[in-house]
DNA sequence: CTGAAAGCGCTTACAG
DNA sequence: CTGAAAGCGCTTACAG
């Protein structure tokens, strides 16, 4: 194995110093007006010894490692591994790298993974945020550029990439009471997170705005450390022995996919003798037996978007916060006919 | 924004040099055989100012990063996510953190990776290897740990983590065969890659070893480039206007989810006209309207042995090559009775 | 137009 | 038992 070519072995091999090598090889020549002829020697020399920068010296020196922390919910979530996909082509393209994490939805382990991810200085957080971690986000925007996906904190100013939760649950809604029905349940988290409230909010008020009553029995809540089981109760409960709603809104495509299970183990017919729609995407509403009427985020959207307000912050601390509204669209299928 | 708390902070703070505090922080006071009364002071120092080594620094002298480079096809594919997801939290645990980018099945996308991360000294790669990547795979093992998932190459020791895939195709198509099906058509890729090489062997020798002439029709194939319209057309020309066979075998769930949106538009009975059974996993499997009989990988052994293995080596350099087979389940269900 | 030198924040062999 | 100093591989202000 030979050893790896550095600096010096370029500056030998030309006959020049290591700091005239350094600016040629970063574009600087202008800067320290190193001759034409030096130069071009100067990249021959490194390409022929396929000179590759040592990035940690190269950090260490700038204060920069090109690198972005990503954290998620977890990152077997198809909403968000295909987040992590778009995120990834987009910082490559600009020279960054992405470190990820999972944080389940855990104060505590979001907290260690920030820790984690600042001692290996990455330039900046791309985070979907855990429930109870203002005051985490708070302090770390204060020392490094933090853009939120998917949920966000309204005491906060940050940059942000989201959708307006509170229309497309409304719309949502709406679209079940347009197509005659009347008693909608909701399945949601029992969390304390912006985007989910105002999913909760635009469900009621679109029962409201269209004269239904809310029956807080129609609210179901799941926690994350249960899904499986909340769901399955929450829905039993509601769904059987005898349905007590002909519409079910699901909060999120985690919760329709454990939700849906219970409706085929039911039998219950779709959309006959319940509508459904569920936000997110997943593949399961594709091949559910009457495929889901669902929220569409453009997940390519968001990622562009906070790679972009990322990098932006890296390059001017200074600028102003920005809010990315995504729009969201109502994608309708057999499920809510 | 207050200055980050550098070693030698500490070292004035308490009073002795920055070397002495290195020793306490890193533990290693016996060597250099510190006072405790000393090493106390120093510990408290550090408690208190919140010191937090600089990781870049670190790496830049010791030559180690701590970090990991996952290379799969798609970050995005609920296969390779899942193993991310376990390679993430075994990886952290051993204080590594991973950075990963998707191949996209293209050897020159692969090279691009490998460069980069290598450039970020990872100290390791765990990579599913795209098709014609042998000699970039290669040239890489000589240099550092990599230990492949998913794929191998047969010409080329190197730690990997594995399924026995000609076993695995044996026996499901076996399965099919006893449950009464004669023309058994496969759903694969047009590539040379060991492991579909070895889905398709299984598949034949199965056949052969039940007495069914192969019918080189039955093997059709796609390629990455155009799964949706390759697998469009190879099924459509097999499953239309007449069926042809009366069995499937898809060799990936990728192809999985791709075909049975073909096989639900064409209303094909299954069980009953077409009897079918895949490879991987994917929430659609659940929720075709005959839910999938399909060849299950154990992910957390695969994620877990991945990370045992690149550590493992990380540490020990010379030892020999390991594979560690993981066996494969096959979960039978309704589309395949 | 070019080079010597300091410095990024650590670790560790060496000397005392 | 402890400290001064070199060095990891770069960048860049400074001097010439």
């Amino acid at each position: 194995m030979n050893r790896k070519v550095l600096l010096k072995d370029i500056a030998d091999y030309v006959g020049v110093s290591t700091a005239l090598v350094s600016y040629v090889i970063n574009n600087k020549e202008k800067e320290a007006r190193v001759g034409v002829e030096i130069a071009k020697k100067i990249r021959k020399a490194a390409i022929k010894l396929n000179y590759q920068p040592n990035f940690i010296a190269k950090s260490l020196k700038s204060g920069r490692t090109n690198t972005i922390g990503l954290i998620v919910a977890d990152i077997s979530n198809p909403f968000f591994s295909n987040i992590a996909r778009i995120i990834e082509d987009e910082a490559r393209k600009l020279g960054y790298v992405v470190i990820f994490g999972s944080s389940d939805e855990s104060a505590e382990k979001s907290q260690g993974l920030i820790d984690v991810f600042l001692n290996r200085q990455v330039d900046a957080f791309i985070i979907a945020p855990a429930e109870h971690t203002e005051n985490q986000i708070k302090k770390l925007k204060s020392r490094i550029p933090v853009v939120l996906i998917d949920r966000y904190f309204p005491s906060i100013e940050t940059d942000c990439v989201r959708i307006d939760n509170f229309q497309a649950a409304y719309h949502a809604v709406a679209h079940l009471i347009k197509n005659g029905r009347k008693k909608i349940a909701m399945m949601a988290y029992d969390i304390d997170l912006q985007h989910i409230i105002e999913r909760k909010n635009g469900y009621k008020e679109a029962l409201k705005k269209n004269g239904i009553k809310f029956n807080p029995a129609w609210l179901l809540e799941a926690t994350f450390e249960n899904i499986e089981k909340d769901v399955e109760k929450a829905m039993t409960n509601i769904l059987s022995p005898r349905l007590k709603v002909d519409a079910l809104f699901f909060a999120t495509n985690t919760l329709a996919v454990a939700g849906l299970k219970i409706i085929n183990q039911l039998g219950i017919k779709v959309p006959d003798d319940l509508a459904i729609v569920s936000f997110d995407e997943s593949d399961a509403f594709d091949f559910f037996y009457s495929p889901l009427t669902y929220v569409s985020q453009s997940l390519s959207e968001i990622g562009r978007g906070a790679v972009k307000l990322a990098t932006d912050r890296i390059n001017n601390g200074e600028k102003k916060c920005t809010s990315i509204v995504v729009q969201p669209r109502l994608i309708l299928r057999k499920s809510s006919v």
